[in-house]
DNA sequence: CGCGACGTTGATTTGCCTCAACGATTGTGG
DNA sequence: CCACAATCGTTGAGGCAAATCAACGTCGCG
């Protein structure tokens, strides 16, 4: 499929856009394509754009005081991402997000976009109501966080995404789920279940 | 300040909206006032609205499965506050959202905000902007909360909101720091630097 | 005044981390 | 195509931060 129609097919679960609408909003993205382990973002580096990953696997980490990585967010195929607070208040970013497998991005700028609101009202609804379900998403996130101990968040995590399981290293499901690896590693072993 | 004037206030931080286009708005709203200790959300029932502070001091808190409660957040005079999930879903809450003080404020149902959004496109952006400044808020928040070790937690959100710290008993904000009444008590007592 | 809510203190326990060593697998240059 | 290094996962010993449990002091309110 192509990127277009991917973006397509993203929006119309918001509202309906018509194709000549989306040709027009489509213009305001640059594609960019991206090896495995090469950085999209770095830290220190303010984060311009919003992305839509097309095809790949993401993640977004940052450096601890005490020199480990800890990973934030993943986001695969068809997922919007950004930094926020470095996108919106044009700060530099205390996170890498870097590609994990070869990964291809729509980007669009905080500019574009907001122009784009102008010249496509619609657009300001469907872009309210993203931004309301990645609300969603991290209230329910930091509830899953605060709730769980260590082997449950993974034993979750596991069943609620299957795809990361496959297609992350382990140590970076640990990172994620504020494991150290060790620990991961023994959770596994007791109780296979 | 009467409540109307608090809202305008909020509201044309975001935008320039005409007094006119305020009342209007204002009008959806219905004003509620809660004596200490009582409810404004009980777990298992939905959230139907946001909810606008205009007086007085909130938690919202859900019970874990040990039976202990977990404060999620606090809210006080102009602050906005909904339970995303529940409200936009429509599905019960795991949630209790209770006020501390004597509290009043202003609630509005989805469909009315939707209304009013269609009635007065100009507010689609300014809830846009709201959404977008919660999520940087609560992505900061989460940060915050997987970089710091408890003394840390404590102390840099005393800094942060000495009101909540004077406002507050001490047991809520160990709850909402993730820390143990006990502990917190250890962590005060010792360096009092 | 008496009771319940709140804070404190100390002893014990525990979940997870740290550190170190060691297989297994992958991939890369000779 | 093999050899070797790097990457990744595993295992175990020892340690620490914070939780749990229990007891007690104090304050404010009905």
């Amino acid at each position: 499929m192509k990127a277009k129609e991917q973006l397509a097919l993203y929006l119309k679960r918001y509202a309906d856009i018509s194709t000549l609408e989306i040709d027009d909003f489509y213009k305001q993205f640059e594609e960019r394509k991206f090896k495995k382990s090469e950085y999209i973002l770095e830290a220190g580096k303010t984060c311009k754009h919003q992305y839509f990953v097309t095809n790949g696997l993401i993640r977004v980490f940052y450096i601890d005081n005490k020199g480990n990585e800890k990973i934030t967010q993943f986001a695969i195929e068809h997922w919007w991402l950004t930094h926020w607070s470095s996108y919106k208040e044009e700060i530099p970013s205390k996170s890498y997000i870097q590609a994990l497998e070869d990964t291809t991005i729509l980007q669009i700028s905080n500019s574009e976009l907001e122009k784009s609101f102008s010249n496509i009202p619609k657009l300001e609804r469907v872009f309210r109501k993203i931004t309301e379900n990645w609300l969603i998403a991290i209230q329910k996130h930091s509830e899953f966080y605060l709730s769980l101990d260590s082997k449950n968040r993974y034993q979750q995590f596991s069943s609620a995404f299957p795809d990361f399981i496959q297609r992350v290293p382990q140590y970076m499901i640990a990172s994620y789920l504020e494991i150290t690896p060790e620990h991961l590693s023994a959770i596994k072993s007791k109780h296979v279940s």
